[in-house]
DNA sequence: GCTTACAGTAAGTGATGGCTAACGCACAGG
DNA sequence: CCTGTGCGTTAGCCATCACTTACTGTAAGC
């Protein structure tokens, strides 16, 4: 189901650090040790937190010799997108059928 | 700035028993105690979680006698929907402008 | 006014998860 | 090969935060 993948998708963007490096790399793919230069954390941080993102299918990595390089990925993005308008239509059909019950 | 609200958002819906609070009134406005009804915590433990998802504007509350009807509110959403639609934008520009230097 | 129902608040506890330090691994260059 | 570099992995520590148990507050009904 797509579904699971916006649950990921979402639980892994409600990290800060997460978020500050889904930021750097919308600015350009990166390396990692690129990546945790401009962090506070160290690099082992930002490798287990760009293993949750790409589990999340909201980055991919490419091998470059030892390097491995991240960039964003639009199937992450597209599923939290989607699961947003599904729960957003969900409310307007509610409330639109409850409409003259309500008082 | 709406940039802020974002973030709240999906702090907010980072959590599991958020979300599903959230997919809840997705199928129709609630009071609390209903709400909690539903799912495996208490009242109090609803309660503080529709704190947060107010403060992150994904939630409106109004009164009815002692009740407090929770319903959705589209503003959160919309701030997450627009948080990630800049970050892919700025992601395609950052991308096409390096293609030839990408190898 | 007293009671009942419904909900927010406060304090304290427990567990999930993020972080670091140390280690192991693969590739490139000499 | 041997060294250096760039990353991933593991173990363990620690802090944040979600949860529960009280308690307080408010509105409605008798």
């Amino acid at each position: 189901m797509a579904n699971a993948q916006a649950l990921l998708a979402i639980t892994a963007l409600g990290d800060p650090t997460r978020r500050q490096i889904f930021e750097h790399l919308a600015h350009g793919p990166s390396p990692v040790g690129e990546l945790a230069s401009t962090m506070a954390v160290t690099r082992p941080a930002v490798s287990q937190h760009l293993r949750v993102l790409k589990e999340a299918g909201l980055v991919t990595e490419t091998a470059q010799g030892t390097r491995r390089i991240y960039r964003l990925d639009r199937r992450g993005i597209s599923a939290v997108h989607a699961w947003l308008d599904e729960r957003w239509a969900e409310a307007l059909n509610a409330t639109g059928s409850t409409l003259e019950q309500d008082f």
